[in-house]
DNA sequence: AACGCTCACTTGTGCGTACAACTTGAGGAT
DNA sequence: ATCCTCAAGTTGTACGCACAAGTGAGCGTT
């Protein structure tokens, strides 16, 4: 006895499909009509018509009554996978988070990927609310910025069902520590190294630092602040750190409980959390009739527009922004087509001198 | 005689979407056998199977051979509209940018819908690659700010497809002349207005203006800087104004073959196109050894982030940015539920008066 | 109680027919 | 040359039949 053999109407759009693939049959080509099909393989037209049906609906073929056949534009084109990428970022504000999308659209669009772009504000109720929503789309790949990163995340269960559908996710700018996920950040105790070490070679010995404390990139830059003092023995007085939270309003006056200006008193030099942070304080310092960096030299992270719209421009540490974003394009794109499973780029900041800390060379202005 | 009637298995069809609808039906149900259907309805059973297997297609049924045919777990859903909007910006930068996508975004957000981003660099070639990529898409509708929307626009016949597709249209911060398509934009020329008058009464006779020629924004800015000039009864000289282009890089030093520094010995305040524009301008103005407004006085437009980052703050006009977004979004999503067709919504903007013009009356420094 | 068999019922495959609706081009009438 | 009609060819709708294949409940045997 023979196997069971394939119906015979399956054989018929197996036969069709092959000839499309083979070129045979080009789009728009027209193809025979149902009554030639029927008499030449000896079928009847309806077992044509069921084969088809389905060749329609998988969009191999298009029909016009009257007419015949066609063969589809783009033949098999919706069985191809999703062509969006989710991306999650915590702020949508004028720092690097433009920078960084750029990089990422300028990947993606160059492959015919479209962003579907979220925003959490950081917080975790709104993350959830992100997650739940890109579930329901069809993406084939997601970019996060994670929300609040030093904290442990309730939305877990969210990010392991994007796995779970084979759909790949890439952290940026920090990463879940109880996930195993890719992430592509920067370097940022290296960062916070580079630039404590810059005021340490300056001849500082009295540092003052801010710091984020619920994200973790501000916990690595304290690290790197740390490790260069270290290196220096030089010790770390608690009194002269301060750490901030997302929601400190009033971070122009006091930071964390500390007055500014107190703490600035005893040092000569500081090292802030960010771009942000410093042009506060410099407007603190401005409204005191202290200069930089006569009477405080003062560096930065993340080289945003705003390190240079002041009048003295920002040393900082330059954060890789654009090519942070190109990169993540590049990985999830890798990661989609299964070319790379994994990736844990940590990319290295680059330290920018400027006028904020020029001309101060143990104690003495240099010029 | 009769109408022509909708076939058999069409209102077969639309009789049992309508008891999915009802909850007559419910997930997971099994639904009536074709035999049974067959004989309740007196129609061969061909016929039913041609409206179950077009309804399996479509995502309301499955069938089970041997145990039946059952209703879908999500019966209908590939049939709702679209949830995703489409958004084109000319940049991707830290400029204004940022503010609107964060309105659109919260207004869209609430919604449930999406933003599907991407970006022109201001150039018509990639408009083009962003519409035929968005035309591919399934959205339901399409925020747009215009490519060089002074110049003629070569892409016309492409969002001409959005609308016969019954996609609505909507531009923000400027529109094409040749599309009578709905938009929200600031009053420009009121900016311009405000911002001129402004120094006007503050006694300035010789003002200078710097405006962006292939954007419609400058065309109306420098126009609204025409009205109160001619208010005052003031002339306008040529001399002293300059137009620049986007792709103009040395900016800085000459703006549209006039150097800035001979222009600005001639006069005694200068009105900018934008914040960028105003900080290039004091930087060349600090080099020189020049102040802020003692000897020059300068408005700009838009109250960027960067209109507070500088030592001596800006007046500028303030762009409603954020509140342009939300009323973008706001309308888009009207225009999809077909409450209002069209928009043609004009935003008031703000003038805030900082120091770059403080101080300065009649010419003589009033403390 | 466990197992296997049968049978009724379901959907799947395949054949046949007829006529309706639409498209197109050829040929005739104007 | 232009318009109209009609016929041939195409897909669409609708009916009929038969048997294959999978499911599951009921029955009887073990």
């Amino acid at each position: 006895m023979l196997q069971t053999e394939k119906p015979k109407y399956q054989k018929l759009k197996e036969y069709i499909i092959q000839m499309i693939q083979a070129k045979e049959l080009n789009a728009g080509d027209k193809i025979f009509s149902e009554n030639e099909l029927a008499e030449r393989f000896d079928i009847s037209r309806h077992t044509i018509r069921q084969a088809f049906s389905e060749l329609v609906n998988e969009g191999w073929l298009y029909k016009v009554q009257g007419k015949g056949t066609f063969v589809n534009r783009e033949p098999g084109v919706r069985v191809k996978g999703a062509k969006t990428i989710g991306v999650i970022t915590t702020y949508l504000n004028d720092y690097i988070f433009p920078a960084i999308i750029r990089g990422v659209y300028d990947v993606l669009s160059e492959k015919g990927y479209n962003i579907a772009l979220n925003c959490t504000y950081n917080r975790h109720e709104k993350e959830r609310l992100c997650l739940e929503n890109l579930l329901e789309q069809n993406i084939a790949g997601l970019i996060v910025e994670p929300t609040k990163s030093a904290l442990p995340n309730p939305n877990i269960d969210l990010y392991k069902r994007f796995s779970t559908q084979g759909i790949p996710i890439l952290f940026i700018h920090g990463c879940y520590r109880e996930l195993e996920y890719s992430y592509i950040v920067e370097d940022d105790t290296e960062a916070g190294y580079m630039a404590t070490k810059h005021l340490i070679d300056l001849g500082h010995e009295r540092i003052a630092g801010i710091f984020k404390i619920d994200d973790i990139q501000g916990h690595y830059r304290f690290s790197g602040f740390q490790k260069a003092h270290l290196e220096a023995g030089l010790s770390i007085s608690d009194s002269r750190i301060i750490w901030f939270e997302t929601d400190d309003q009033d971070i122009k006056f006091k930071i964390g409980g500390t007055h500014i200006q107190d703490l600035l008193a005893q040092c000569s030099a500081v090292v802030c959390y960010n771009d942000q942070i410093a042009l506060k304080v410099m407007d603190i310092l401005r409204e005191k009739g202290l200069s930089i960096p006569d009477t405080l030299s003062l560096v930065s992270f993340d080289d945003s527009q705003l390190a240079q719209a002041s009048e003295v421009k920002l040393t900082t540490v330059a954060h890789p922004k654009e090519r942070l974003g190109e990169e993540a394009g590049r990985s999830i794109l890798n990661m989609i087509d299964r070319v790379q499973d994994y990736y844990d780029i940590k990319m290295q900041p680059e330290l920018i001198i400027r006028g904020s800390t020029e001309n101060w060379i143990g104690g003495i202005k240099n010029e």
